[in-house]
DNA sequence: ACTGCACTGGACAAGTTGTACACCTCCTGG
DNA sequence: CCAGGAGGTGTACAACTTGTCCAGTGCAGT
């Protein structure tokens, strides 16, 4: 098979990215193709997964939840992840949980408005009694910004 | 100060994040404001960085990188995190990347399209001289997916 | 040679956007 | 107490974009 992606669907991509309120007449004349050539692309991406929705993408920091963590948490684990999930996705301040291998169970990405407030929300986790520890990793600063397009071009085999 | 978002800017988020392709007039009609309105808090949510941007979002997996992991680097510390962070920057399954405190100095997400190709990565990412050991959990399954929503709903004191 | 698929380029009505304007209301500082 | 500012409403208009359709072209696989 060949690849998820081609020359254009990156383009496309990459055009979007850099001004998402463009739409597809425009993305069509800064490509040089026909606007039902990007219209078709857009839905077939959406269609295959690609593209899975379009923001808005919002800033915790801004929100005034400045402070960033990473949480590994060991369970219970006879009880099953599912019912620690719902539990996690109770708590605004979980931004996302993933069941990993090693030493954890699941390692989840949080906010706090402070460092203080931080204990706060580790305590609401770790209220739950299926949960037994937390370990908690702070987030400094923000090395690489979270992006996709390199792998979109990677994928297309550029 | 007040909040830094109002129930109208969450109606305006959640809206926009169940229906991306949505217009600001349709906003305004099915928020029962004026178009300027949200014309205007739009702006203004984008301007002080609570928006910062609109998708498109895309899936790692469905472009083949089905296999996610967490990376923790040890580094050596007298040559400093930056430089480190520019070879990361420069390997496309290298999705972000935070330094952190802790036992290790960065945490990283990445991507491979297999466990096979998650040695290769891992590889690429040690392969540079100034970082000293990788330390490597695998993301099992998704168990909260990626969220900020309710995160805004808490801030704008609901 | 035939079929299916993707792309092109053109057309149309209907809807949306950017922008401007006049006017209202609430809040705040002097 | 009042002026000024910020944020809201409703209206208007031209220019542009969208959704949708169509006929025709070129290429790949059977």
């Amino acid at each position: 098979m060949s690849s998820a992606v081609d020359a254009i669907d990156v383009m496309i991509i990459e055009l979007l990215a850099a001004e998402p309120r463009i739409g597809v007449l425009e993305l069509s004349r800064r490509l040089k193709v026909a606007r039902g050539t990007v219209q078709a692309r857009l839905d077939r991406l959406q269609v295959r997964g690609i593209i899975t929705g379009y923001g808005p993408d919002l800033d915790p920091a801004a929100l005034g939840f400045a402070v960033m963590a990473f949480v590994t948490l060991e369970i219970r684990q006879h009880e099953g992840h599912d019912i620690v999930a719902v539990h996690l996705s109770t708590i605004p301040e979980v931004l996302e949980a993933h069941t990993i291998t090693g030493s954890g169970d699941i390692l989840c990405r949080i906010v706090a408005r402070s460092n203080a407030d931080l204990q706060r929300v580790i305590d609401e986790i770790v209220a739950y009694q299926g949960i037994l520890r937390a370990s908690t990793l702070i987030a400094l600063a923000e090395q690489v910004r979270f992006r996709t397009l390199p792998l979109v071009r990677k994928a297309s085999g550029g």
